[in-house]
DNA sequence: AGCAAACCCGACAATGGTTGTCAGGTAACG
DNA sequence: CGTTACCTGACAACCATTGTCGGGTTTGCT
């Protein structure tokens, strides 16, 4: 319970985009629908994944996002550490600048929340958005007609 | 850093309980001191441990706690779950009572959200306060000559 | 030119969980 | 019978998250 709504979003957009092979841009309330997420929080995230570097941006009418990179080269690890800071599940068992425990030296638990951080590191980095969409059948399986008032 | 506070305490407490082999009860005070925690937070996680199961109380002067089983009886599983619930990163990916994922089947992440769920798990489970207390070094390292004021 | 679509930016209210504390109650030892 | 230490419930302060809003800027179309 530990990723937050914003991750989902922003994850769930990616692969969006991701699946969309089309020429044109998706539009921000395309993705919104497809994804099930409140269109203007969504804005908040699409904005935070461009200044990082993994979505392109193009303005006013037929504008919308795009992927800025080969989906292969987005592994769900970079994602989630944009949204979330580190991955460790402890601030003492962080890679840069752990906080000190307080215990002094001799916290045996100090390895497990190392373990637990190395194993999601490990799986999260292996994990890229080309693999996602493969697995996801090639084409958003989920048709586009979700609630949405207008 | 989804470790709370909390569960980061009960954890400490209960490798100090396992660390002593005394066959005097430990105060909350004695705790509190070893393991760098508030002693009036530390009453409240006690309090849990003990309707867990895991730990028994004497009252009265020359009371205390101590383990109320085996230290290789109690894994870090449990004592993250009662502190904390599901081990799932994401609602969408509990073993009891997943919440559905609004975008229909074709979600290929909840995969990747399971995978990092049992990995979680499979090294809290298997990492027992036998374990702890052994890779601690037997007794506690530490001097419990830590800050406090009286 | 002018309009409308869609991205961009900053700020904000509401929410909810976490953390630490307190006052008072109860059991046990000396 | 008093002190110690566990017990119980309630609570204020804090902090991160979530979703929203108003107004701006760029671009394509008529």
């Amino acid at each position: 319970m530990w990723i937050s709504k914003r991750t989902d979003y922003a994850t769930r957009a990616l692969l969006a985009l991701a699946l969309s092979h089309d020429d044109r841009p998706l539009k921000t309330q395309e993705v919104a629908a497809r994804t099930a997420v409140p269109h203007t929080t969504l804005e908040q995230v699409m904005l935070q994944l461009r200044s990082a570097g993994m979505v392109r941006s193009e303005r006013g009418p037929s504008g919308g996002y795009r992927l800025n990179r080969d989906p292969s080269a987005i592994t769900l690890e970079e994602v989630v550490r944009v949204f979330q800071g580190p991955l460790a599940p402890i601030a003492c068992a962080t890679r840069k600048h752990p906080e000190p425990c307080p215990m002094e030296v001799g916290c045996s638990l100090l390895g497990v929340w190392r373990r637990v951080r190395d194993a999601t590191i490990e799986i999260l980095q292996r994990t890229t958005f080309a693999d996602l969409a493969r697995e996801a059948g090639g084409s958003w399986l989920a048709p586009p007609l979700l609630q949405q008032g207008t």
